[in-house]
DNA sequence: TATAAAGGTGAATCCGCAC
DNA sequence: AGTGCGGATTCACCTTTAT
């Protein structure tokens, strides 16, 4: 183990056992090929400024990016529900974990999701000492219709914003929010079209997020020189909005195809 | 213990050992004045249709509803949050088996809340058996500004809709609520007016909700005749929208203030 | 050439039916 | 009773054709 810097000016200081798999020439963005949990746990201390995560989850089947294979299976040879819905927490609360040791005391963490594990996060969140800001609200004005009718449309998912405990005097770049709601305080509800299928120019990822929402958390939740963890990069469009407002970077992806795809678009970016 | 008549059609027969609080002359409406985990429990299995639940909660000093006086203290003389957040999931989770007990095997539940508890909901649900159908955004376009600059304006409160299990072939009347919403499949955001303080014209209640939002859950989840259910009634809202469509209601509340406040508006809307 | 109308494509879940 | 298949379903977006 190397000698730990806890000051957040230490990018070019994170010399741990895993090399990164990307690099930029001046060391504003890396990103790691491998396990969050396992890389997470080499970086020092309270070392970046702030954290997107858009998390796997393992019910209802799983995708590409998913151990599910890996499930607890229990007698009588079915999948036992809550036995699954436990795996999954304290999967979540792993990570969280981790997360919350390398965040700057006054950092914050985003982490979006779906019903399906964003009531697991937050609850985890709650259980860590994580102090939960806010519930943001992205609305998807085009989201796709239900092709079953047995419920209303889902048309948003939720991002939920937390500073790291009670006594954090976290970054938010209150009147430049307010300027970009045109004068007044902007709400927890955030309009913003989900991304056409056109705009995927370099490869899918399953759950891409348009550049205009991380473009937003970016400007609201960290100041120019920061560093922003992504420890499931996917696709890359945390390093993007990171590049993109003068922030580094730093992304840990296991799938080396989401890697490469993440790295084409950041320099498709001229960043 | 009474005969337990599993069919839903037995308002009039809740003979438990509780006496209503109220019972209006064609026994549409019950509400009784007391603890719901212990009415609850006296009621029969399976008799009721829909449920709506907007549950107090412990965190953050707690308000007039709450039992916060018996929180665990622990050690140092100081109250732990992680501690707090255990006991109050343990509450929720009680409530909400309780709820899923006396819910008909089609029916679906509805819990409101804001962020200090509805990860916790959700969680408990998922972890008792529930099918989350959708998480419902009440956006309330009327929300006053925050008056620290620390965070985004909270103008949303989630709902969170759910059947008993997978298994269920629960009721949602889809084209009302397509018909409702100008012809397009009805979305998970509903932009609907928190009440204005002169709406509250026969006394206050913390969280009351505006009537619009609870017609629209009656409508969109239950029947003419169908038996609805409200375990933290309040100010009642749930049951004049119950009445006014023709549905049934059995509220608890363990105010009698509460009670009266209840009992005075649906009286005052000649239901 | 620009705008409008028309038509085709795609996504995930529920249901009934056959076995 | 469980399994497994096929059909039905909606609306935003993109493409093609018409004005």
């Amino acid at each position: 183990m190397p000698e730990t810097d806890n000051t957040p000016e230490n990018l070019t200081r994170f010399d741990i056992d895993v090399e990164p798999h990307f690099q930029d020439a001046r060391d504003r963005a890396r990103i790691y090929l491998g396990d969050s949990l396992d890389i997470l746990g080499q970086f020092p201390e309270r070392s970046v400024h702030m954290i997107f995560a858009d998390p796997p989850y393992f019910l209802s089947g799983g995708g590409p990016t998913c151990q599910s294979g890996r499930r607890v299976r229990v007698d009588k040879g079915a999948w036992d529900k809550p036995a699954t819905i436990e795996v999954n927490h304290t999967f979540t609360t792993r990570w969280l974990e981790k997360c919350r040791r390398v965040l700057d005391d006054n950092g914050t963490i985003w982490v979006s999701g779906t019903t399906h594990v964003i009531h697991s996060v937050g609850f985890a969140m709650q259980q860590l000492g994580y102090r939960i800001l806010n519930d943001i609200i992205w609305f998807k004005s085009n989201a796709p219709p239900n092709l079953g009718c047995r419920c209303f449309t889902h048309s948003t998912e939720t991002i939920l914003w937390a500073a790291k405990s009670r006594a954090s005097k976290h970054t938010f770049n209150y009147e430049l929010m307010k300027e970009t709601a045109g004068g007044k305080q902007m709400r927890n509800l955030w309009e913003i079209r989900a991304p056409a299928k056109s705009e995927k120019t370099f490869g899918k990822h399953p759950t891409q997020k348009p550049v205009a929402l991380l473009d937003r958390i970016v400007l609201a939740g960290s100041h120019a020189g920061d560093v922003i963890l992504d420890p499931f990069s996917g696709s890359g469009t945390t390093g993007i909005a990171a590049l993109r407002h003068g922030r580094r970077y730093v992304g840990i992806e296991r799938e080396s195809e989401y890697v490469e795809l993440a790295v084409k678009r950041m320099q498709a970016e001229h960043v």
